[in-house]
DNA sequence: CGCTCCGTTGAAACGAATCAATGAAGGTGG
DNA sequence: CCACCTTCATTGATTCGTTTCAACGGAGCG
């Protein structure tokens, strides 16, 4: 409650063309024509603060330039669930073409920066232009794959819970280095789908096991773990018991 | 083991050109120009014949004209999960677009027939029309919304096997009667994520309340369910416990 | 007819959820 | 500047659900 922030929290300030980041994404040499009153602006968010409302009529997708946004879905029976997380150069809400109401509900985890594109615009870009058009394929392919990869790494009792966050915690390394994003607790359980508690207990546990250690902190946002990455992919590795016994003649 | 069978099972008969379908998804008044040396051909599968393997190179994308297609994904501990179910209409292996080789190993549940698309062929339309790549996106966003209903809906400890057998059951509806698609348990347990016993049981359990009753079935393959479908949405919305104390909140 | 494969069912063991209490951190106001 | 308050993370004891092990029954097939 102390984070149901007004949908746009900082200011708009300056536009889009400066944003080299929106023409490596949807096309290098595409000039959009997208000057002053193209209607696209930076916007900044803080920790909690959301971009958008899951069911509200779409009227902009969001490209973030910078900090992670966890993207919410709620279950049949109102249970929230964190179905993708999107980092620096992703786009929120592709489903615009094929939908005019939001899917998720998009929230910002630590500060973070996006341009905002409003979806007349987007539309008109990705239907006038073939290689817009390719590319917004591509990232949703892209997506496509990572969901899927999220459910077959991340879900199912078929690993344990241990197992499971070790995965999640690999998921959200920050490069190839040894920095994680640190989401709270309750996000990660709303991710691999666990109970905040044991969470918890796994986090503790792994850093009294010198796998885990706080990373560089300095406000309630923007956090990372230091990470033993070598021992997490150990622990991501483990399997329930015989190599693979239920289905690994695939042809079931 | 009595499942692997070979890549193609039946002969290729035909050419796609009869195909409406085809035509369908690519777009209407496309002319493909697909005749006798197109290379698109129609296959036929039976129950558990492959269309391809994980990791092959891709050679060709599958248009499934009718029957259903389990898509696998193997964890990386080797642990395989069924991540999504090809219906007719949909076109497996959209992501040949990205990557070269197969994202999944799709076998055949039931009777399948499919147009076998070779990728140069495909991936050649998709760069030449832009009606082509909008219908092709479209179809991806769709799919990704529905691995993305997957992940928030079957899997989590949030909400109970037997919920979450419900709701699996309900995803897998032939079209809006009260048929269901007949999986093995093994593959209702390889999407759910939960034990196959534990899917026994609760189909058991489903049969002696009569929310569920095996439906037509001829052969091994093609089996339906005959299904109480209000009963089975009541159980769906089942929660665990409080409303929706956790995320409800949807800030966090 | 006997084989194998798949589904079913029971009893016991394990893991994760739950309840509940404590502790640390940030923010606010005295 | 410190005390208070709220929020979030931690930890323990217990309960519950699911997994596991194992045995049985039925269906299809050689």
């Amino acid at each position: 409650m102390s984070n149901t922030s007004p949908p746009t929290q900082g200011a708009g300030f300056g536009d889009c063309l400066d944003c080299e980041l929106y023409g490596e994404v949807l096309g290098e040499n595409v000039s959009l024509g997208h000057g002053v009153d193209s209607g696209a602006r930076i916007h900044d968010y803080q920790y909690g603060g959301v971009l958008y409302q899951a069911a509200a009529p779409v009227d902009a997708v969001y490209f973030i330039r910078s900090g992670i946004v966890k993207m919410v879905k709620a279950g049949p029976a109102g249970e929230q669930r964190i179905v993708r997380v999107l980092k620096t150069g992703d786009i929120a809400e592709i489903e615009s073409i094929i939908s005019d109401t939001f899917e998720h509900t998009a929230i910002a985890v630590g500060t973070v920066r996006a341009c905002r594109i409003p979806v007349e615009l987007f539309r008109k870009h990705v239907a006038g232009s073939a290689q817009i058009q390719l590319r917004v394929l591509q990232k949703s392919l892209t997506d496509l794959r990572e969901a899927e990869s999220w459910f077959s790494q991340l879900t199912g009792n078929a690993a344990s819970a241990r197992t499971r966050m070790a995965r999640l915690l690999l998921c959200l390394r920050v490069d190839a280095g040894d920095r994680i994003h640190r989401l709270g607790i309750a996000d990660m359980a709303a991710i691999v789908g666990i109970n905040p508690v044991t969470v918890s207990r796994i986090i503790s546990e792994f850093r009294r096991q010198e796998f885990l250690s706080k990373g560089g902190l300095h406000a309630t946002a923007q956090r990372y773990f230091r990470a033993n990455v070598a021992a997490l992919e150990n622990i991501a590795r483990e399997m329930p018991k015989s190599p693979c016994s239920d289905l690994s003649d695939v042809a079931n």
